[in-house]
DNA sequence: TTATATACAGACCAATCGGTCTGTTTTCAA
DNA sequence: TTGAAAACAGACCGATTGGTCTGTATATAA
């Protein structure tokens, strides 16, 4: 298992020393609740449920999150580190494949893919999304985490497309802010689909099906600029919004 | 106000004489229900929330639904079937609108985002996709009809599409299928991130970009099977896709 | 009018919910 | 070894939940 950092970000009380044992416990928890959200939703799992699950007891939870509401923190916090570190890794593997920004952004979009297509064995689900549906669960806080995750996610698909529209001229007049928005989007809503038809490969046929919308985009299209000159038209050099969020310690989440 | 038939499909055992107040009230508790249960997801919205919203009691709620789950029927029902008149009003339209399938395919995708954009009043989102995050919370009947509807509603899409395919090349190998999930799926994505996000311009946006993929995907291509005139290249019937995207309504203000 | 079914109000109930508390076991530094 | 904190078990509690039941107002057909 990985468990390593209690809380991956918008830290918490819950920094305790992480001897060995409790982590484990923790991320145990952690582990039997997620796909119990993932089919019920986040008010439909009961601690009940979890316990059950996880084979713990109500002693054991209340060990390590303070309430339910802590306990939501700590998964969506879970899952929005697990997927952001995958997404980072794929980044990074794009970036080592080409230095052309383009083949870079199609290596991105397919190391994604293979990645969503290797672990398709349990039920696949975001929950994020699942959260974004009742969101008004949540603390504030909590709602306006979920929302910088989004916009993390799409903030690394918006850098790369960036670097691609700097260069390249596309088929469409796109931004590369909606690109990466739609990745996101179609990602999301197949994942729906994909549950809802119980048809794992629905997933991975829309993200291939978006590279292949990305490619046509770009195909035959000419460098807009010389590879060294700064590009002259459009392309404002970087940031289109600041996406890059601190990760100070936001807590205080006194109830 | 609507609220004409009680149950759209799906028969259940509140097939009542719905004298004309019942059917009020009945209407009033579910579009009470509908936002609240867009928010704070099903499992997540007591029946006092219900109540309280909608001015009503027990005794009221009881009488016309015969526990949550009928009314957890009721509320996909109706949620299913305003969504599929609004499709079908735009599937008329848009075959009223032209003879040619892609200038069809293009006016229905262009209809619905006219109508997305009219009405994103109150905040965005569809019943049946937050439902589908909870989904274990319902009856397998149930289930199995809230993935119907995603299937009813890409079976429209895909219908739309296949007539293009059948008359035109894509500049990709797209299937309908594909591409008419796609739609489905960048809806449902679009919705969660513009409620993320608290932008209502974001679905329209990703609707918008959605046709504009399919127009390029059919941009300056022929047609396979010639309709009139057998010229294998160049010359399609019309434009290949209609001009700018239309600036009809546009008033995407409230922030 | 009266009779009767519909439409609704609201007290009431058992089950379940999240959460607390006390007690026992395990871990680990001194 | 010892002792104290951490890790966990499980009985217990008040509040909330979905759901029932009785009573009343309204509408309609006779």
């Amino acid at each position: 298992m990985e468990a390593k950092e209690p809380g991956i970000m918008m830290a918490g009380q819950t920094g305790h020393k992480m001897a060995h044992k409790g982590a484990q416990t923790r991320e145990r928890i952690l582990a039997a609740a997620e796909p119990l959200v993932l089919r019920q939703g986040y008010a439909g799992t009961s601690l009940d449920d979890i316990l059950g699950a996880s084979g713990l007891t109500k002693g054991a939870f209340f060990h390590h999150f303070k309430d339910k509401s802590d306990f939501a923190r700590a998964l969506v916090e879970r899952c929005a580190g697990n997927d952001t570190a995958r997404f980072e890794r794929c980044a990074a593997a794009a970036e080592a494949a080409s230095d052309d920004p383009l083949e870079q952004a199609l290596a991105f979009l397919k190391a994604m893919e293979d990645f969503i297509e290797e672990r398709a064995k349990p039920l696949p689900g975001c929950v994020l999304a699942a959260c974004t549906h009742e969101i008004m669960q949540f603390e504030p806080e909590l709602q306006a985490y979920i929302g910088q995750c989004f916009r993390r996610w799409s903030a690394v698909y918006e850098q790369k497309f960036e670097a691609v529209l700097a260069r390249y001229k596309p088929a469409a007049p796109v931004t590369a802010r909606d690109l990466a928005e739609q990745v996101i989007a179609i990602f999301e809503g197949a994942l729906i689909l994909s549950r809802s038809f119980n048809d794992p490969a629905l997933l991975v046929r829309q993200l291939r099906q978006f590279r292949q919308y990305f490619a046509l985009l770009f195909a035959g299209r000419v460098a807009q600029g010389a590879e060294v000159s700064p590009s002259p038209r459009n392309a404002p050099p970087s940031r289109p919004y600041s996406g890059q969020a601190g990760r100070k310690t936001r807590h205080s989440s006194r109830a």
